[in-house]
DNA sequence: CCAGAACCGAACACTGTGTTCAGCAATGAA
DNA sequence: TTCATTGCTGAACACAGTGTTCGGTTCTGG
């Protein structure tokens, strides 16, 4: 189990690779870990050896490709820290270079686990990033402004993967960013109560 | 199976009840359906005469429930065309008022079955509402910002079920309104491509 | 070359699903 | 009240999928 071993990455490689295919046929929840086995060619006890189960495939399949993504996040530099659409952008753009892969993983075929953990991510990293720059009482709250902007970036992720990505991952960013910032904006800078109390009654 | 005998309307809400009750102790996920059974004192086969299986079941608890929210929306008229928290603000008192269903239905134990069906029916109430005033050729097109809208809502909507409903429903509402409807006015006046140029490299 | 490690595959126990059917009991209508 | 109808019961069954075990085989890196 050690990946030195040409034989466990041929196994792992070759799990994977199954499971992605698969899932493009037929989808997450119609797959068992049998279909893997065979259109991998693997041993049922092999498997075991290796996951604990299906989810845990379908995480480690997609860990490598989380870890570049977490690198360009981190890497990121510059720009309005107000702006959601950075760090969405990054995951835009992620996507697309990995289509097939987030196609698996993130279509509505795909399961909701990797999905999670692409919203822990976004939302921590929103966090980080627009905490400092709210208001302290501010009348709408860290969280929720935060959660706003996750499931948003999100629920147009998703969406953009199953209409095939019909666009440019910077039309995308651009239209999240011209749809998310000025609600942040206003929030940021205090409008909340006009805006707030116009339309509350 | 005609629900004007007293049988059926017994049985059916006895899976009900204690398909609501072990959700919020277990999950839904963790569930059987002879943990249903067990629980509702119902016999295997009665079951299977009513639901097709678990989800249906599911669904069928959460049905009624929807139609009224639909009612609610339907008869919904006055307030800013260009507001989605309109809609979305109806769903959130909705919950509100019921709170024990939506924890069990819609929290993050709920399985995603019930949350698909209130998507698609907040995008379509959002499709309808917005449509028409939104420019025919807008650099974000329509899907896009029913997206957006619709994710955004049902992101708070989980992540305040999860809390606990900390907070008033108008408050969630107020909240929402604030973050989302600057961004469609923008986006509806054509001030898009200002925002997005400026930030778009 | 070779000791160690990974792989194989068949068998097994187990959990959960959905169906069937004969007998029983409650129901609503007359 | 009667009674044909309809729903409920519960046990049994076939089936699909899971996760484990283990003796034998094959490959790998040192």
């Amino acid at each position: 189990m050690v990946d030195h071993d040409r034989r466990v990455r041929r196994t792992r490689r070759a799990l994977h690779e199954a499971l992605i295919a698969l899932v493009l046929e037929r989808g997450y929840d119609r797959l068992t870990v049998q279909d893997v086995l065979d259109r991998a060619d693997v041993g049922r006890s092999t498997f075991y050896a290796h996951y604990r189960d299906k989810e845990a495939l379908l995480t480690a399949t997609f860990d490598d490709m989380r870890a570049q993504l977490q690198r360009d996040v981190d890497a990121q530099t510059g720009g309005d820290p107000l702006d959601p659409a950075r760090p969405a952008g990054l995951l835009f753009a992620h996507a697309h270079r990995n289509q097939r892969v987030y196609r698996a993983l993130c279509g509505r075929e795909g399961g909701t686990v990797v999905l999670r953990h692409l919203h822990r991510m976004l939302a921590e990293v929103l966090t980080t990033q627009l905490g400092p720059h709210l208001p302290a009482g501010s009348p709408v709250p860290i969280g929720l402004v935060v959660e706003f902007c996750t499931s948003a970036a999100l629920g147009l992720l998703v969406r953009w993967i199953d209409d095939g990505f019909p666009d440019d991952p910077r039309t995308m960013t651009a239209g999240y960013r011209a749809l998310c910032l000025p609600g942040v904006r206003a929030v940021a800078g205090g409008l909340v109560a006009d805006e707030a109390q116009m339309w509350l009654q």
